[in-house]
DNA sequence: GCTCTTCCTCTTATCGATAAAAAACAATAC
DNA sequence: GTATTGTTTTTTATCGATAAGAGGAAGAGC
């Protein structure tokens, strides 16, 4: 009763290393794929498999038919690659951001288990996993009470995010000249200014942009709650923001801007300069975060 | 399949009450009872039923049978008045801190769900429960990884902590006068007092006063991330020391007198004063932790 | 008219079963 | 022998079923 998944997300992608002329004819090894995939040697032998029935390829050979091209309905549907978990994910997330999920609400297992067609024992996993975010609460033998989406839960967020960015970037300004990062900031620091350049129709890409920067800030001096912290930040923005585009372009022109001099200021080595462009940054986000709260309400 | 749990707990709970006489006859209602032992109805109505099952009291009247006096044996066994979270919890922390296992170990749920006589999914949602506690990391579709209760861990924990307290000793510190928070913290002074003169015997309750004592700290500022985080540091704390009582006392004893400087500048309102105790406190409670980790490999 | 109890429904905790995927083992080829 | 493929075993992901517990509606008692 597992999913497939992982085999029908596999088979796309080879289907589509083959097609962009990635993939040797005739395929490597089947080791070797398993590396390549990432998925175990099962996985491969079961694409392989299915390919062969599908007259892709011939399987003893692994080598390609002549005159079968790929075609976009060898391909599964989007739908048929998402594990279970990923699906109920994003199922809740869309429930509590987009629908009128007020403080204080009541969560009921069954209810969403069924509203999602999944198994309750699927939501029971993901609102473990999700009630380190700080917006649940669990009554044993009874439901758990989402606490809101709301402008405490933003401040005690940032509370904390301010105390480990500046720790961090405090830490990464002190780091030893040839440390390694800061060929990688240099790095960033361009593609900042890449993307600066054609901000007009390229501003969607400026999340990833962010995460990979204070990702790097981290990196410095790790620590494995830090790490963990950002890793709620990344999920709670990620989610907000999907359903928020409001003011897109501009917030995140603003924040590129913030960033580089952010960054100028770690190159600097300057202890103060960092912290005020750490702190300058932080708090514009802050208030970016607490205005779109606000809107929703 | 749910367990019995709650029903074999409130019934002992209730027979408790009624041996010390801290318990009415007849007994109070079924709605009273109920907030009383913190249970539904339907629980505590099963419960008088078995009361009245074996002729402890009549039911319709809820008052006792004369002459039926309370047995030891009326009791249901400790065993069977712990839910199963309980149980696979304590399990695993005695399988993790007491066996040998190292960093690295990979972690079985089949394995450990027989072992521990249960079903896997319990020990999955324990799993990913624990997990927030930076010990344990997860491979999707295959098991989970042991990372290691190791000194890098205890660095990693003592970072946080110590700016976690630094600022909620500071806010502390800075409250109005009027704050009832002083009063709370005078009356936790003297419990250190009182305690510190009978250390001999009692050193065991530093642990319940540490508790409190950070607590309250706390709950001046307080901040959903920062009280999660307590939560880690009390559990991993139970579970070390449960298994570690070298040097209890002297321990409990050093920790008392630091706990006390760090109230007495606490009460003086001076930031640097806090500071220097509060850092003071910590650096040794995490000197001691690393020491201990030490003689245990 | 309120509280208490009876009856009933809904939800959670927990188990065991099973398909998918991983991993270990064995056989073969070069 | 080393890499590769074929086969078998083990483990995880996921479902559905069910007893325990929570909680609501409505009658019964004062």
């Amino acid at each position: 009763m597992k999913t497939d998944t992982v085999f029908k997300k596999a088979f796309n992608r080879t289907l589509d290393l083959m097609v962009r002329s990635e993939m040797e004819d005739p395929l490597p090894s089947e080791n070797a794929l398993r590396r390549r995939l990432g998925v175990s040697r099962t996985t491969i032998r079961k694409v392989l498999g299915e390919l062969d029935q599908r007259g892709v390829i011939v399987a003893a050979t692994r080598s390609q038919v002549q005159d079968r091209q790929v075609l976009p309905n060898d391909y599964f549907p989007d739908v048929e690659t998402m594990p279970r978990n990923l699906h109920i994910e994003r199922h809740f997330m869309e429930w509590m951001l987009r629908g009128d999920t007020k403080p204080g609400t009541s969560i009921n297992e069954l209810e969403l288990a069924r509203h999602f067609g999944v198994a309750t024992s699927g939501i029971r996993e993901f609102l473990i996993r999700f009630s380190r975010f700080g917006l649940l609460e669990k009554r044993p033998n009874s439901g758990w009470i989402f606490e809101g989406f709301t402008e405490e839960f933003a401040l005690d967020l940032f509370e904390i995010r301010v105390m480990f960015e500046l720790r961090s970037a405090r830490l990464f300004a002190k780091q030893s000249d040839h440390s390694p990062l800061w060929e990688k900031l240099e790095t960033l620091k361009r593609a900042h200014l890449d993307l600066l350049e054609e901000i007009d129709y390229r501003f969607h890409d400026f999340s990833s942009l962010d995460n990979r920067f204070h990702r790097l800030v981290n990196e410095a001096s790790p620590n494995r709650f830090i790490d963990d912290f950002y890793d709620i930040i990344t999920f709670i923005f990620h989610y907000h923001y999907q359903w928020n585009k409001r003011d897109e372009k501009q917030r995140n022109h603003a924040a590129l801007v913030e960033h580089l001099g952010y960054i100028d200021a770690l190159l600097s080595h300057d202890l103060s300069r960092v912290e005020v462009a750490a702190g300058a940054h932080l708090s514009s986000a802050k208030e970016t975060l607490l205005r779109s709260l606000v809107t929703i309400a």
